[in-house]
DNA sequence: GCCAACGTTGGC
DNA sequence: GCCAACGTTGGC
């Protein structure tokens, strides 16, 4: 099992809109960039676990806790003209876009913000994409010992 | 709202 | 294939 980051911004998609789906289940549709669409569609497995990141708002950090429950599938937003995040070159024979489905686990007790995680100064922390300079990757790995550390901060 | 960092686009 | 221009991300 592996374990991944994934934004959202709380005003579009946030952990509280995830726990209100049907089944706390729904499709990470609209990823964009490549990295992030190669890592849903090659990498990602059912099972896996993600932790649920609150993006570009007043407190950014780690809220929750999802699970991967179907691997990458193509993006069918990307083919609709009104779509937000419609992508005339992505061809349904074709797809350039991948999502996958996440389901909702758990909301942190507390949110872990960003600026805690960075204030821990961890050695376990050194690697994780999110708190590198300029990182703007909205999937990333993280690896057990981070998920580890992460979760160690929750209580 | 500002702006640094970064990815993408497109002219050459 | 280079690189300037542009658009987006996302913290602050």
């Amino acid at each position: 099992m592996q374990y991944w980051l994934m934004k959202s911004e709380p005003e579009t998609f946030g952990i509280d809109d995830l726990a209100a789906c049907p089944k706390g289940t729904d499709h990470w549709d609209g990823v964009r960039n490549y990295q992030a669409r190669n890592m849903m569609r090659d990498q990602m497995r059912a099972g896996d676990r993600v932790l649920f990141y609150h993006s570009n708002t007043k407190v950014p950090g780690i809220v929750g806790i999802a699970e991967v429950v179907r691997e990458g599938y193509p993006d069918h937003t990307a083919f609709d003209p009104d779509a937000k995040y419609y992508d005339p070159k992505s061809d349904p024979d074709k797809p350039r876009w991948y999502m996958v489905d996440v389901k909702f686990v758990r909301k942190l007790k507390r949110t872990i913000s960003l600026q805690e995680l960075k204030e821990e100064h961890a050695d376990a922390l050194e690697d994780l994409p999110l708190l590198r300079r300029g990182n703007r990757l909205s999937i990333m790995p993280v690896t057990a010992q981070q998920w580890e550390y992460i979760l160690g901060l929750e209580s």
